[in-house]
DNA sequence: GGTAGACCTGGACGC
DNA sequence: GCGTCCAGGTCTACC
């Protein structure tokens, strides 16, 4: 069955697909030079579904391919919402932005939204799989979470869903350091799991918090394996973008931006953004960096 | 509060 | 082939 999703103007499924690395990494797919995502993803009522997404004028075109549940489609809904940001607007940004070249490009990209999960849960742990590691460890690790602990579709065993909480929390933490390949970022993840399982922690509420960012920022904190950068990022997922994932990758572009590749500091990259405020993570995200690696 | 040192892993690099 | 370094950092112990 296929359903037609409204979004708040400008859209651009494309962009929001491109926006970071994120639709690289398991269950997500897409096909170079196609438009569109897909994603295994487990419901609910425990059913795996194919989910596919297109390009639709001012929205997104979803597409399962059975029939669904009343219920089982409004969650669908729910989910992709929440994935590309449908209801999110960068009006106020948009204008800030027209006097600036390096950013001036966005409304007419309709660029701005991030790329999300279906669950803070997963962006949790992909985030802190992203610490430490090349981007190539990463995907890695990620698959190899999908296809050990992940539930798979009923026709296609290899294609599977991005491990529940509850579906963690079961194992051993040798499970996860060498079939899952984590290795010492296995008691992080597994400790996240068991704390959301349990119902301990509410991770999930967190994406309708209104907290200030700076306390949002402590929520994030607190969780193991989650410091300053995966925090920030984390916060730039749930549109809050206060802070800057000041890592290895930030210091170069800064240090080429405007040190003529000079070694620099956090200080330097939180100084080159520090006028824009609130919107200083989205700047500096979809910066048009001269540096490109 | 500030800062070394350790930490899984695998690819890149030099020898 | 082998050793070293480091990659989209974080935690802990210690000062």
């Amino acid at each position: 069955m296929e359903w037609t999703l409204p979004a708040r103007v400008p859209f651009s499924l494309d962009a929001v697909v491109r926006s970071h690395g994120w639709a690289q990494l398991a269950p997500f797919r897409r096909k170079e030079g196609i438009a569109g995502l897909g994603r295994v993803e487990r419901l609910a009522s425990g059913r795996v579904v194919d989910l596919r997404l297109g390009e639709a004028p001012d929205g997104v075109r979803v597409a399962v391919e059975a029939p669904l549940t009343d219920a089982e489609q409004v969650e669908v809904t729910e989910k992709v919402g929440w994935m590309l940001a449908l209801d999110q607007e960068f009006e106020a940004f948009y204008a800030l932005v027209q006097q600036e070249p390096k950013l001036a490009h966005m409304e007419a990209k309709a660029q701005g939204r991030l790329l999300r999960s279906p669950t803070l849960f997963e962006d949790v742990v992909k985030t802190i799989l992203t610490t430490n590691t090349a981007w190539g460890g990463t995907k890695r690790m990620v698959q190899a979470l999908v296809s050990n602990f992940g539930s798979a579709l009923a026709d296609d065993e290899d294609r599977r869903t991005f491990p529940g909480p509850e579906q963690l929390a079961v194992l051993d933490e040798a499970d996860l350091r060498t079939t899952g390949g984590l290795g010492y970022r296995a008691p992080y993840v597994l400790a996240l799991a068991r704390t959301v399982a349990s119902g301990d922690l509410d991770l999930e509420g967190l994406r309708r918090s209104e907290l200030p960012a700076a306390e949002l920022r402590k929520e994030l904190l607190a969780l193991k394996g989650v410091g300053a950068y995966a925090a920030a990022n984390l916060l730039m997922i749930l549109g809050r973008y206060d802070f800057l994932p000041v890592d290895s990758w930030a210091l170069k572009l800064v240090s080429h931006e405007w040190y003529e590749g000079e070694p620099v500091g956090a200080e330097e990259v939180e100084a080159a953004f520090a006028d824009w405020g609130t919107w200083r993570g989205l700047a500096y995200w979809f910066w048009d960096w001269s540096y490109t690696g």
